[in-house]
DNA sequence: AATGAATGAGAATTCATTCAT
DNA sequence: CATGAATGAATTCTCATTCAT
């Protein structure tokens, strides 16, 4: 019972938070949505905060593990590379919610971040980084600085799954800016940009 | 006189929606900040959500207006894509408000846009639409969709300026990331990885 | 108008205040007997707890002053002690609502209190403090340490004007301990009991 | 074992009731000092209103006795009403958490009181009521109706016990109005000043 | 053009109480 | 006996907006 609730709350938490951030979204809606009666939500979760905090440390750890999962299979600085983004798009390809939440917190620059969520975030790049460094020892990469990179790629993954309905919404009216990209083929594309970019 | 008052509005508010967002930030303090009554806001503007999209045109069409103007000047679509891409870097110096909101608004996947702002957003899109396609007329650029150069130079450009004491924290720390970048060297390695990437 | 608001708020504030005390009474009911919308009182006062210091604060220099004037009118220490005493039966004669907010405090241990308000208290018993050491130095008074005759006028007198009901209730089934007394003649009683009891 | 718990409930119930009174603390906050789970306390209460009327009536019962047994060892008034004050001090000595219990009641002028407890009220009552008669009786006492007396008794002692962190205070910062006096000497000088006060 | 005052509709959080186990 | 989970009904406080001046 409790583990059920917990998570349904979680989940639509995350669908919520997502949608329309953590101010746009009350409390009330949250309980609606997850079935469940306000005052369950302030039993399992101190504050609509701790909750917000919650989804993003579940989410992220779990993303973390996949991303090392995906990176460890590989050797080569080019493939783990490769791996880092397609672990990205996969990631977003089950789980659509994350993407909008990361871009409201890069938005607001760590301010709502715990200690133990930038430890996370910074894990995350720390791969990234890793994977440059070790590119650069071994002859394959130019100098660049981890940011930038990580940059690219998160920036265009994350507004890739964001946009969905206004890349839409764009289309329609217009030229074909690329609409009908698959994440998988943004993330191919992504790859080919970024590794003819730092390869040297 | 009047148009300085709206002007103070318009200058808080900018500075307001973008560290809070617009549901993160009440009238009450965009008030305070801009040292007017909070009922002379409700008479330059008809609602909170109005003075957002005012703030939100405003900005985005200043800068529609210097990246065209930037652009203009140059003939070959590599000169052209490094303008856009300096446009941006060298707006954001600048105005370092507007990289927040436009990252939230891309987390709401332009929920809150009015048509306006859409056809403003559209035309800067389609300065980078032209730019590739030209480029690619010309044999020099390969075959990519708009939207992944696109989201790269303005994720990455968007986070660069957003997350200044988020990367600042990351970096004392730790290894250095690349916080010590300006926005204009950060500019610099954007250009050589996209034009490396997207070159033949 | 602001001003008029405002009282009618310290107004029904006091009598509920004084009837069920700071945590027995919420703000909705306040709202209802003043006759003003609920967030007119958030308006005029931060919060409830400084809505209530307000209350306390103005009653306690209204009998501040009430009760230097009546002090200054005597010359005597036995005379300034009567007049002390009589101030505090004519002051609850008209306010019988401070009473109970005062025992109240005094059962919270100053809990509530701010540094203003302890002021102010501090200045009602440094007014019997000095007719006490008059007089000792006038050989009239037997050597007592202040806080017992004061508590005892203070505990007798604002128990008197709590207890009404309670005492009604006790003298319709048995004896009469006294429900008759007004709040002036038990002044008188508690003058002569008091004066009897300090009087060499 | 059911003892147990049912005495650690009363105990911690009467601490914080003390501290903050009933509408003042909440029943997660008794059920975490009393080291069991909530749904504890309603299996061995009612209900938080039952709880503290259990408070007040086992604490009440067991002062009316001790308060009996040392009038009972004197045969004078004096001696009788002196050894009323003793007993209020001693009592209070031992456990100073019911004079700010009794405080409050006596502002909200037995709103919360049920006839139980009313009753175990007028019998302490009736007991400085019989002492007075009988001193008049014996032509010791002046005519006073019991309510005053009683009034200074109660008044002052309560008052003593509850504020010895307001009076430290206060000391601390100007004037000795007596705080060094402990419950003992406090009650010495009541006794004085009381018996002084209705002696003929 | 500007403002102090006022408010209806919410929003987060609390709390006494119940219930299944 | 005892408890973790759950909840309906409050409760404090907020906020966009309006209005009289």
């Amino acid at each position: 019972m409790a583990k059920d609730t917990k998570e349904k709350i979680l989940d639509a938490a995350k669908v919520l938070f997502s949608k329309n951030g953590f101010d746009g979204c009350n409390v009330d809606v949250i309980a609606d949505k997850a079935m469940v009666n306000k005052a369950t939500i302030y039993y399992h979760f101190k504050s609509k905060a701790i909750l917000y905090e919650t989804v993003l440390e579940l989410n992220l750890r779990k993303f973390l593990h996949r991303v090392r999962k995906e990176i460890q299979k590989e050797t080569s600085p080019v493939a783990q590379l490769k791996a880092f983004i397609y672990a990205y798009a996969s990631n977003f390809a089950g789980n659509k919610h994350m993407a909008p939440i990361m871009l409201r917190e890069l938005a607001s620059d760590g301010t709502h971040i715990t200690g133990k969520i930038r430890g996370i975030l910074q894990e995350i790049i720390l791969e990234v980084d890793t994977i440059l460094h070790d590119g650069r020892k071994a002859g394959q990469f130019q100098k660049t600085k981890t940011f930038l990179p990580y940059f690219m790629i998160v920036g265009s993954m994350n507004i890739y799954t964001s946009t969905s309905s206004m890349r839409k919404a764009f289309t329609e009216q217009d030229n074909d800016f690329g609409f009908s990209l698959t994440i998988d083929d943004a993330a191919d594309e992504l790859c080919s940009i970024i590794l003819d970019g730092v390869k040297i």
